[in-house]
DNA sequence: CGCACATAAGGTATCTTATGTGCGGTGCCATACT
């Protein structure tokens, strides 16, 4: 018999609440999270996209323990799994391994063996993609029966998936190995091309998708694009980081190279300031100094390349200087977004030239597998109709990820098929299939090159910065925020006349040129639009208005 | 894609301009060495 408590406690408590005080101390559930574990607990897979600091992990902690069983947590780094851990194990009440290249043999032994027969399962497991890669851990994680999936950072199943780490493509099937749990992927930002290719590559099933505000009141974005060259582009931003150091507190000053975050770092300590350089190239031990540095209020400014970023949640980032653009909106939003995450005022200054777009296009042009690749990988299948990536891998003479990517995209283009422990079947032609794939790869590069030319709008628009953001994002926007550089110059991009509005935003279009897409937003004179194939276009309202360019489609 | 740097060419300036080439971001993991 349940206590009946309507008696004494005057709004009866909801379970949820209840149980995020008792595991885990949470005063309250905001309602971001409170959706989207009623929705996992409801047996949906769930992508939840929601804005930095509403607390993503606070879902599966929550979610696994009320579906009575262990969780399955893909996270990109090692790091942020450590972080997990420890945050877990402060709670008490839970158990949660992780297992990754850095235990030694021992350790990962112990793990693997408490997953399979240990007294008391653990509640959790971290993992990086490629550890289900290993078909030890595949059946192992199997046979603890996890009730829930949660992929962590999903975005970059598209971000990082097609080349950098094809094992991100490789999560849908070792799902279904694993008995098929229920899906949470987790990101703070995904525009909808990306949340589509989230849902798609993971095999997410008629998923709840919960979106959350991408708009941060409280950061100031601007962008200085009057420079005549390099120098006087850095002299102008190291000024400003000295006013800014002096009159605000600490930020980041993002840069584009290993040696250009090395030399403004020596420029900003040569002019006294408290600065220091963050790259990969740099030493774990170096890398990890400055986090700290950073973290403790030591350093006044960090200059980073983008490997600065994931699981930076020091609150107090006052502002977020670009000395180069990133590559798309959707990287330059995540970046500008470590600032002021205490609620506090922020700023988000890109210091554009357009020539700062190179090496990002250079990037979306080598982006996936070559030609050379997709032969390779193909003619290493041989006569033989099943083989296993491995075999392949030794066979082409390419390195393991490379061996996988082209392996994936061969998949796609319906060659063959990549099992979750890498056995592979022929399933196709593959001198067909190397076709296809190279199609593939190439409409690839041109939505990468696409989402740039998105960054480049974004830097050259005149009107109000955020309803740029917000639109791209495909939220809806007032059409001044009020706190962007556009709307404080008086009477500039939006004049006041209302521009048409054809079509309603995430409306379904067609281009007898770009082939069918979604429209995204209207910007100025412009309607922006993603479309499937060609990514993203800005086009000009009048000429589509005149001309009938586009037609709804279903 | 375009910048930085190296080399070559031009014609006689220890120097300018043209042409060529390399290079550039994210991190897992496994394996082969001290």
């Amino acid at each position: 018999m349940t206590r009946d408590r309507s008696l004494n406690d005057v709004p009866s408590k909801d379970p949820l609440s209840e149980a995020a005080r008792r595991l885990f101390g949470y005063p309250s559930l905001r309602p971001g999270q409170r959706e989207a574990i009623q929705s996992v607990l409801d047996g949906r897979d769930t992508l939840a996209v929601l804005a930095t600091g509403v607390g993503k992990s606070a879902i599966y902690e929550l979610a696994g323990p009320l579906l009575s069983g262990p969780t399955v947590v893909i996270s990109p780094l090692i790091a942020l799994q450590r972080d997990q851990l420890t945050a877990l194990g402060a709670a008490g009440k839970l158990m949660a391994v992780a297992l990754n290249s850095v235990e030694t043999p021992r350790q990962r032994q112990h793990v693997l063996d408490e997953l399979s027969s240990g007294d008391r399962r653990p509640d959790f497991v971290f993992l990086a993609p490629e550890q289900l890669a290993n078909v030890d851990v595949l059946r192992r994680v199997a046979e603890i029966r996890p009730v829930l999936l949660a992929v962590d950072e999903a975005h970059l199943v598209s971000q990082w998936g097609p080349d950098f780490r094809p094992d991100y493509l490789r999560i849908g099937p070792a799902v279904e190995a694993i008995g098929r749990p229920v899906m949470l992927a987790l990101t703070a930002t995904a525009a909808q091309p990306v949340r589509d290719e989230i849902v798609h590559r993971l095999g997410m099933r008629e998923p709840a998708v919960l979106v959350r505000g991408f708009g941060r009141d409280n950061i100031h974005l601007a962008v200085h694009s009057y420079f005549t060259d390099d120098r006087h582009k850095l002299a102008v931003l190291t000024r400003d980081v000295t006013e800014a150091v002096r009159s605000v507190g600490h930020g980041i000053v993002y840069g584009a190279t290993h040696h250009r975050v090395e030399a403004l770092a020596a420029l900003l300590s040569s002019l006294g300031l408290e600065a220091a350089a963050y790259h990969a190239g740099a030493r774990d031990t170096v890398r990890g100094e400055v986090e700290r540095r950073f973290h403790e209020g030591e350093l006044d400014v960090v200059v980073a390349t983008i490997a600065f970023g994931m699981g930076i949640d020091k609150p107090d980032i006052r502002w977020v200087f670009h000395a180069d653009a990133s590559g798309s909106l959707d990287e330059y939003y995540q970046e500008f977004g470590r600032a002021g995450r205490d609620g506090g005022p922020a700023d988000a200054t890109l210091y554009f030239r357009a020539s700062d777009l190179s090496l990002p296009r250079a990037y979306a042009a080598s982006t996936g597998p070559s030609h050379a690749a997709l032969t390779a990988v193909a003619t290493a299948v041989g006569d033989g109709d099943r083989t296993s990536l491995g075999s392949l891998q030794r066979r082409a003479g390419l390195s393991r990820n490379l061996t996988a990517a082209a392996a994936l995209a061969l998949a796609d283009a319906g060659g063959m098929t990549v099992e979750a422990d890498g056995v592979v079947n022929v399933t196709g032609d593959l001198a067909e299939a190397v076709k296809v794939a190279d199609g593939l790869v190439r409409s690839r590069r041109t939505v990468e090159r696409s989402r740039i030319e998105a960054m480049e709008a974004y830097a050259a628009h005149a009107g109000c910065r955020w309803k740029f953001v917000l639109e791209y994002f495909g939220e809806a926007a007032v059409d001044r925020c009020g706190h962007c550089d556009n709307d404080h110059r008086a009477h500039v991009g939006d004049d006041g006349m209302e521009a048409p509005r054809p079509f309603p935003r995430g409306s379904r279009v067609r281009h007898p040129v770009f082939g069918e897409g979604e429209v995204v937003g209207y910007v100025g004179p412009h309607i922006l639009l993603a479309f499937d194939r060609a990514g993203y276009k800005r086009l000009d309202l009048g000429l589509v208005m005149g001309s009938n360019l586009l037609e709804a489609a279903t």
